[in-house]
DNA sequence: CGGAATCCAGCAGGATACTG
DNA sequence: CAGTATCCTGCTGGATTCCG
């Protein structure tokens, strides 16, 4: 009920905060944006990461929409992960992002600021 | 010391996500790129904000040197926030996601899915 | 191989109260 | 007006272990 409480959440600004917080997001669309991986493919590029966390970033993901999970039937398991349509929208914007945190990284370093 | 373990946390993907984190980042930086605005104006417009919690917001970026703070010596103090130049270069790219922002509602509402 | 279930620690955001 | 200082809470990411 008292769905006509619109409030500053519902603005883009603050969904695009929402659905992109997640720590590994933003990494995990942009080596889907070049093609599609396995889940192991993906946990390679991501080094760091625990299989559970990457897991749940995915769900994460797929939730909102962003990702496609595809499972094939097999043993053992083969699960493909891919951008949807509204993810692979989303890429140009990301790229143009990127290409800004590649500024700011030089900046840093010649402020002598980590 | 060790500048040498290169990780996947120095890359500009990375990086974004870190320095665009804060749960009112894009929102504030937003608002600043349409005007400079004094920390009550900024409150203001984002209503459900405490001032404690957008005085951490705002150290926040001004540490990342997306913003700039300008205080005027003077009773009752004045403090104004405005965009950095590293500030003003992302607003393009924000400004496309949040247009994807808009479409990702459309989509949303239309799934029925909050 | 891919993932779910627990459990845990850290921290970010928020509430509240005090300051110059 | 524009902060700081505490304190508290919930969530999120990570480690580990078990499952099909």
């Amino acid at each position: 009920m008292s769905e006509s409480n619109l409030t500053i959440q519902d603005c883009p600004y603050f969904t695009v905060q929402k659905v992109l917080a997640g720590k590994w997001s933003l990494l995990i669309l942009h080596f889907l944006s070049e093609s599609t991986l396995r889940f192991n493919e993906l946990q390679r590029k991501l080094d760091n990461l625990t299989h559970a966390t990457l897991a749940k970033q995915l769900k994460q993901l797929e939730g909102f929409g962003l990702i496609i999970r595809k499972e094939y039937p097999q043993v053992p398991p083969k699960v493909e992960y891919s951008l949807s349509d509204l993810g692979r929208k989303l890429i140009p914007s990301l790229e143009s992002i990127f290409v800004w945190g590649d500024e700011y990284l030089k900046y840093s370093v010649s402020k002598n600021k980590n």
